[in-house]
DNA sequence: GCCGTTTTCGGCCCGACTGTTTTCAGTCG
């Protein structure tokens, strides 16, 4: 049972129990454990045989060891069952209807024996509602509403998508031109924190227009904008809405004055700020969007800049990426916090594509593309010929093009170093689709699988490790294959496949582009727990692709990883000799 | 159910918005 499980059964308990009308804070400890499941790189069903190492785990104590290893035991976690076995196994689909809360699910429940979404959906149609305590007009129509959005599906948006909604948004805000007009619009939320998706975009609002005072009309003009499909709520600084593509969006109107509160706050994570709040609150203060004031006489503390609350605080300014109560709260007040990778540390893309197979551009415009974002080198690795529909190279089509690489290479004159390379495929029993005397000509030889999807776990990480026992591999190529199936990764063992690529020196490449996301900042952090060297790319199909960089340097970032974690930070002439030697 | 700079017992984060509630409960982030 992988984490990701253990997660879902212990969130589901906490959501059942609430139904239930039961304890919160032990409902906040069973969220608190999910948590702990979903973010940590131990493996908690391996270490449950040990109890010690579960109890190591923070929001883990001695009743969620035992949830932990009856779930490990029986699949599931027995007052799950219980309280699944009253009400029916459709009643935790309710609390996914926006509006619907644990009182509402229970209350349908008990006047109306409701358990399901279909079930509401009839009973709202039948007009078996009405009369219901709290359910008037509005509030059964806010259900069927929640009922439509939740068939329509919703969901998490990749980055990039909510980043260029923002964009579009942000350019008509700063158009508003009322009470001295807008100064800037601010992502927050999951979009600050550069996480892989966002669930919805928060933006922070300042400027003249926005004090408290005369903010109604900004209000006013936000509510227009020509994308908004459907109004969730409207208040005194706040505008909620779906855009047509059902992404929720949230605007808030905030003074000058507390814009650096508003901003830690709609930053979050939420995990991150309950522990500053709590951690506040000893210090005789209390936190929240306005400003961090003393509790005794609620005179302000620090609220103009995120700079100043940490301070206050105790803490280092605190990087978004790190804000997810993952121990960068500790390492702030210690002033440990690492040195985080930047963009302008990487110095090279080395796993890119030409129209020699499936690429847009030429090795010559890659180059110069490159050398227009500044990079020391590049690497080209088109397909080899397993892969029939890019036009894979094969044996002799791939020495031709070594030959066209480091023509180009001379041409450059040392401006950018063009690195030969291929990609080349894993087949069934783990062996190369190409010979040892043709990867020998290359720089970078990286290898990915591309096909043999739905196979045994076991049966896919032996040909993977196996694959990465050939010499002449120094990258393995999209580790996870999250790429292959849009969201959910290939069946693998990872934890095995990174010790042993760590061992062969073998690096492992973290594809930065959000469509195409492989190890996500999880995997990465136990990359680098297990002493793997990363290296980071874009896989570039054409010129402008590359700029999808700035996405994965995120991802590592969230990670804590710093330049000396990532091979592609050297210069030029290091970068190859960093990589596995070659026989 | 978890946890310890006040604690092995007694705490456990905060404010806005909505609807139906004449003073507040439920949901959300």
């Amino acid at each position: 049972m992988d984490n990701a499980t253990l997660a879902r059964l212990l969130t589901e308990t906490g959501d059942l129990l609430e139904i239930s009308g039961g304890d919160t804070f032990r409902i906040r400890s069973y969220r608190r454990a999910a948590e702990a499941a979903e973010q940590s790189t131990v493996d908690l069903a391996a270490a449950s045989v040990d109890l010690a190492r579960l109890l190591e785990v923070p929001g883990i104590g001695k009743g969620m060891a035992a949830n932990i290893q009856a779930a490990v035991a029986t699949g599931s976690i027995p007052l799950r069952d219980e309280l699944l076995a009253r009400y029916s196994s459709g009643i935790l689909d309710l609390l996914k209807l926006s509006g619907m809360g644990p009182k509402t699910v229970a209350l349908l429940w008990e006047a109306a024996q409701i358990a399901s979404i279909d079930q509401l959906a009839a009973a709202i149609d039948a007009g078996r509602l009405a009369g219901l305590p709290r359910m008037g007009e509005k509030q059964i129509e806010k259900l069927r509403k929640g009922i439509e959005d939740f068939r329509k599906s919703a969901g998490r948006f990749r980055i990039d998508q909510a980043k260029e909604a923002a964009e579009r948004l942000t350019e008509y805000l700063l158009a508003f031109d009322g009470f001295a007009g807008i100064d800037r619009v601010t992502p927050a939320g999951s979009l600050r924190r550069g996480r892989e998706t966002a669930g919805d975009l928060d933006l922070l609002v300042t400027g003249p227009a926005c004090e408290p005072a005369r903010a109604a009309e900004a209000v006013a003009y936000t509510a227009a904008y020509p994308g908004i499909r459907d109004m969730i709520a409207r208040g005194e600084n706040k505008v909620s809405f779906y855009l047509g593509s059902s992404l929720q969006v949230d605007v808030r109107l905030l003074p000058e004055g507390s814009y650096g509160a508003a901003l830690q706050y709609f930053t979050g994570s939420k995990m991150h700020n309950v522990a500053l709040r709590q951690r506040a609150l000893k210090m005789g203060y209390t936190l929240s969007e306005w400003a961090l004031a003393r509790l005794d006489d609620e005179s302000v503390v620090a609220a103009e800049t995120e700079e100043s609350i940490y301070q206050a605080l105790g803490l280092d300014w605190i990087p978004p990426e790190l804000r997810e109560n993952l121990g960068e709260i500790e390492a702030a007040a210690r002033h440990e916090l690492p040195k985080l990778i930047e963009q302008d540390n990487i110095r090279g893309d080395v796993h890119m594509h030409t129209h020699a197979t499936d690429g847009h551009n030429s090795i010559r415009e890659m180059a110069e593309a490159g050398l227009a974002r500044g990079y020391q080198y590049i690497a080209i690795t088109d397909h080899s010929k397993n892969l029939a529909m890019t036009n894979g190279l094969d044996e002799k089509r791939a020495l031709e093009h070594v030959r066209q690489i480091r023509l180009v290479d001379e041409q450059m004159e040392g401006r950018i170093r063009v690195f030969t390379g291929i990609e080349v495929d894993i087949l069934g029993d783990g062996a190369l689709d190409l010979p040892d005397e043709v990867l020998a000509e290359m720089d970078v030889v990286i290898a990915s699988v591309h096909t043999l999807l739905h196979q045994p776990k076991e049966e896919m990480t032996a040909r993977v490790l196996r694959a990465i026992e050939n010499p002449y591999v120094r990258i393995l190529g999209h580790p996870t294959g999250r790429l292959l199936l849009r969201r959910e990764p290939f069946a693998i063992d990872l934890p095995a496949v990174l010790r042993r690529a760590a061992e062969l020196g073998v690096a492992v490449e973290h594809n930065a582009a959000p469509e195409r996301l492989d190890l996500c900042d999880r995997d990465l952090r136990l990359a680098k727990e297990l002493g793997c060297r990363i290296v980071i790319n874009t896989d570039a199909h054409d010129t402008r692709h590359m700029e999808k960089m700035r996405y994965g340097i995120k991802q590592l970032r969230r990670a804590w990883l710093g330049p000396a974690d990532v091979l592609n930070t050297l210069a030029a002439k290091d970068f190859l000799a960093a990589l596995r030697p070659r026989p």
